[in-house]
Formats: C-alpha cells, structure tokens, sequence
DNA sequence: CTGTTAGCGCATTCAA
DNA sequence: TTGAATGCGCTAACAG
C-alpha cells in the first residue's frame, strides 16, 4: 500500500493504465476485472477482494470510450431549453451532468426559441441520432412539442412539469401540497388574513398552487376573504401592482403569498413604497426558491423544489425508456412527483399584534 | 438523392452507420472517408465531394468513442463551481457544453463550498486524472487556488476573471472599457449629475469600473461629485441603501451608474419609496445583464458579457494548455479580453429638462 | 494522393 | 468461477 513515486503520472490520454494492467497486478485475466468492474456477481469473493485492492493500488479507472465502444451502447441525450438566462437551467444542467457522467452517456444541449422552434429542433435532434431529450419547464408542459416526439419516436422526461402531456413522462413537485404546506405555516405563525396572488392563467401550476392555498385556510377552518385573493401573472411587476392592490385596503393581510419568486419580490418593493416594514408588520413569501429569492432584501421564505435532484432523476427515467424502446418493450409513461422543501428566511414572522 | 425508406433507422446504438459503409457507398478506403472527415488536405477535391456526398446521403457521424479510443486523445475537463445559483453558470455550462461536444472531449462539474474545499477539490480531480479545469468567477480570482493548480500542474482557464493569478489564463471583459462605454451613454443622454455606485472592495473588477466611470466623466469634461460616487458591494441591500444616501440629497443626480444589476435593483426598489420616477427622472443602469436585469420593473440597461461565448473560448483554451503540456510545450498564460455590449432596456432615458 | 495493417481498451461470446 | 478469442468504429503509421 506504499505509495509509489511513478503511479501519479499514469492517467489517462498517454500512458494511462488499463484493465490489463489490473489483471496483471492481480495475476488474474483482464476479464475477471471487467466483471469485477461491472458488478457482476459470478466472481469468487476473494478474487473480488485482490481484484479491487489492485484496482485502488492503482488507481484504475476504466475508459468510458472503450466501454460504450465495445459494449455498443452509445447512447446520447439531450437538453432542450428556451431561455439561457432561466434560473433553474443552471441546476438541470448539473443534475443531468452529474448523473450521465455516472451513466455513460453523453449529453448535448439544444437551444430553441419559441414553440414552433422547439418543434423543429425536436426532428433535427431525432435526425441526428438522440436518443432521448430531457424537458425543462415550460417546454415540458406543450402538447405541441409531445405530439412532435411522438411523431419522431423520440422519449423524453419533463422536469418540473405542471402538466403532463399524454404519453409523456414527467417529473415535478406536487405544487397543491407545497402551497398548502406554505399556507399552513403561515396559519402557524398566526397569520389569518392572507393575501395570496396567483400565478398566470394560461400555467397548471398556478391552479393548483392556488387550490393548495384554499385547502390550507379550510383545513385550518379560516374563511378566505376573495378580494385578497388577486391575478398576477408570474412577473414582478404584477406582484407589485397585486401588492397595491392589497396593501390598499382599509384592512389589509397581515401575510401576502405569491405564487412565485419574483411577483414576492414586486410585493417587496411595493411595501416598501407604503411604508410597511417586512416582516414586522407583513409577511411576504414565494415560490421556487430561484436567485431572486436572495438577491432581494430582506431574502425571501419561499418554496424550494429539488431541481438537481429531479434532473439526475429524469435522466434514469430517460434511459430506462429508451433501453425498453430498444428492447422492444412498452414504457408505461409515468408521472415522477417529488418533495419539496420550505425554507425560511427574513421575510416570514408571527403575525404582528393588532 | 432520394430518401431511402430505410435509412432512417440506422443510428447509433444497434445498427449505427460506420465508415466501413461510407467507403463502400463511394467505393473509396475508410482511411479516405476518415481523411475528409478530418479535414485532412491530402485528398484530391473529387474525391472529397465523393465522400461528403455519401456521408450526406447515409447520414453519417462518426462515433465519438470510436475516435477519441483510436486517436488515444482521451481528455476531460472539469468546471468547478461554488454556488448553483451564480446566475451566470448556466451560460457557462451552455458554453463550455457546446464546445466540449464540438472538440469530442469529456466534460464533468465539480461542487465546492468555499475556498478552503476548492483546493481540496482541485486535488481530487487532478488525482481522478482530469486534464484541466474551467474557473468561473470568482473562483478564478483565487491566488489560493491558482497555488493548488500549480502544485498539482493542472492547466486552468478562468473565465469572467477580474484579476489573473501569476501563471494562469483567464478570458474576461474589460471592465473599464465598459464602465467607461455605460458612462458615455448615459452622457450622451445629457446626464451630468450622475450617481456611481461601487462594488465590493475586495474584488479588482470593483476598481476597474469605477475607474472608467471616472475615466468616461473626465473625457467628457465633467467635474464628477465626490459626494455622488458611493461604497457598495454587490449586493441588493447596498444598492437600497446608497440609493437612500443619493436621492436623499437636495441636489440628487439625474442618473445613477451601480457596479452591478443587484445593486441596480436596490435603487429602483428604493427609487419607487422616494417617489422618483424611473426613467422619467431617473436613470439607473446596472452591469453584468444577470437574470435580475429582466426579473425587475421597469427592466434594466445594463452591460452584457459573452459569457456564453466566453465559456466555450474557455475550453479552446483549455484545450491548447493541455495539448501543450503533454507535447511538454511551454503555454504562456494569456490575459483574453472580449467585448461586452451595451444592453438598453426600460430604465434609461434622457435627462429630464430642469 | 490513396490503401493496408494494426491496435486503442474494453465487453461479448464462447469454451474450459 | 474463470479465461481465450474476437471485434466494436475508428485512426496512426506505414506502404504504395
């Protein structure tokens, strides 16, 4: 177990070390390795043990190009997004570049603008030979784009969909439970007027971000007053115009929920124009936990959802379809939903005392 | 040129097109196919349009694995990040991304908490036999980590860096230069009195702005007033705050310049407060073109980096060093400066008449 | 300018 | 439970 001065420079590139190098270290053949290497369970658990006390000795690591060569598995997926500057883009990516690096397989981004785009790039990535795309949200959620994979036979997994296309494999948070659960710690901190400003019409997400609300304030038997119940359309400025709104009124909440980061951070910068402090006398929160949530001041109490996690995650999902495809099996498609999280930072706090 | 009803189907995976077919398709060598591929000029013109013409009709692409095994050019670049939610990361992700596909080269992500582990972390990936690293700011600024690198001789190109590590190559913009540009416009639009938020002092890209607003205000030949350029640091808050110190004033400025976007963003919420109308009778404008510069109402100007762009000059750059060094080339270090752009959107406008 | 031979590092298929 | 042969798709090195 000696460190040995010249094992640093053998890596990969020039004189890397192979599986060969292993066998001999271990006096077995290379092919004991390999299935050493792959976890197969037909080896003695001795040579097992020699095999992998050569391998730590050494510092082997296997090639992935040899592997998907030789195993004539190459498989190769890609990202398919809208906007560069989408604040969760940055965590799919590195979900997704965590787990294919684990998997093999290689990823590739493609970058559309609108819908009729994303259509197109959708045959281009099939005439190119992808073998799958993963789906951010919004483009996850359009049935025009499910409908052109569905034409090009092509799998896919939308993250952080608020809908799932037929056919389509999703995975999301449950944004009913979430907004309940946000609800229902705002009840706890003694918050019973509550505004809560909704997300933009033509999303799921919004609806039942909005249900979730109602169903927090009738399980906690608290009447929801309508008219603190207000449209916004998922940007700060409908937040601090619904903020105007609320903040307006002769009795106005004590607690504002947005359905999202950025219309709290409108609501934020509203209330401080009506000079109410945040969050002695009003408790502002939001939803997905995105940069905005802590670039604002004070930073945000918001919901944050796993998106690391869901994108290394629909990566799995995405090679199980497309292993079935290639096998010739049925994929049920399914719909993944995962837990979300509260976090609680400066702009949550019992209710003032009136 | 047809389409042949069963071309489609032959991809990658099972049945892949490979060169052996290109050769055939033409009745040329696959060296020949591999030569025009490769953009080699030892091929006669008719013969080079053979092949491309057959690659064309079969829909080739060579296997990645395949190349890298048999050109024994295996090599893996890291990026290594702090903080997910940098919103600049995922234009750098996209970036380097892209390129990595291009130049057929691995890539991997790395995660650390602070500086302390960043040098910990730089250890693990040379011992795990990655070639070279991708630094985004502010990583790249470390001198500590630049230390790290040298010890394990890991080549490194930091990208979006204010400062250059002895011996390291980065690719940034020119912050004065942009400074100095973002200042002229606002000139232009007949500002005079205008307001100079700074950034962190710990970080150079701080001085070079400021030095350039100074520089724009002298080539004009404006006094500039002490009294109007104010400490910050980066941050929403201190943006919020220096706005209060500058239109607090009895004679406040008509225009106020903040280092960055979140800052820029604290003076808008606090231009709201004071009852200042932005950009009627306000000007504010930012730097950087984050996802904050959008998120806010009325949306920012501010200066734009190529990150993107920048990100997957990174990796040619990377690329290079790395080439160099095992050629056992010496690689001078490079200082690349790249052009930035002057974003306007809502919140700039002429000075308003006195 | 073009083709031939050899082998990259590994996993598959068979045999022992 | 282990090993020997064979070839994945491509390119380097040499021949012609």
């Amino acid at each position: 177990m000696d460190i040995e001065p010249g094992q640093k420079a053998a890596r990969r590139g020039r004189n890397a070390i192979t599986i060969h190098d292993v066998a001999k270290h271990c006096g077995v053949s290379p092919m004991t390795v390999s299935r050493v290497i792959n976890g197969e369970t037909n080896v003695r658990e001795e040579t097992r043990q020699k095999v992998l006390a050569s391998v730590a000795a050494l510092n082997y690591s296997p090639s992935t190009s040899a592997r998907t060569l030789a195993s004539r598995d190459d498989t190769q997926i890609a990202v398919l997004y809208t906007n560069p500057s989408t604040s969760y883009l940055n965590e799919i990516l590195i979900g997704a570049l965590t787990q294919t690096g684990l998997s093999g397989c290689r990823l590739t981004i493609a970058k559309c603008e609108g819908l009729d785009e994303a259509v197109e790039t959708v045959e281009d990535l099939a005439a190119a030979g992808i073998d799958g795309v993963l789906l951010p949200a919004p483009i996850s959620n359009s049935n025009r784009v499910a409908l052109a994979l569905d034409r090009v036979n092509l799998p896919s997994v939308g993250i952080a969909a608020a809908q799932q296309p037929p056919g389509r494999t999703t995975i999301a948070v449950d944004d009913h439970a979430a907004a309940f659960a946000m609800t229902t710690r705002l009840i706890e901190l003694g918050h019973t007027r509550i505004g809560f400003i909704k997300g933009h019409p033509n999303n799921r997400a919004s609806d039942f971000r909005t249900e979730g609300f109602y169903a927090a304030m009738n399980a906690a038997g608290l009447d929801v007053d309508v008219d603190l119940v207000v449209q916004g359309y998922f940007d700060y400025h409908s937040g601090f115009e619904a903020a105007a709104v609320l903040l307006g009124r002769p009795d106005r909440p004590t607690a504002i929920f947005a359905s999202n980061d950025d219309m709290a951070a409108g609501v934020l910068a509203n209330a401080h124009s009506f000079g109410v402090h945040v969050p002695a006398e009003l408790s502002v929160v939001g939803f997905d936990d995105t940069t905005t949530a802590t670039t604002v001041w004070p930073e945000l109490t918001t919901v944050r959802q796993p998106t690391v996690h869901m994108a290394s995650e629909a990566v799995d999902l995405l090679l199980l379809q497309i292993r079935a495809k290639r096998a010739g099996a049925i994929f049920e498609p399914r719909r993944e939903l995962r837990d979300f999280e509260i976090i609680e930072r400066q702009t949550s706090a019992p209710a003032p005392k009136t």
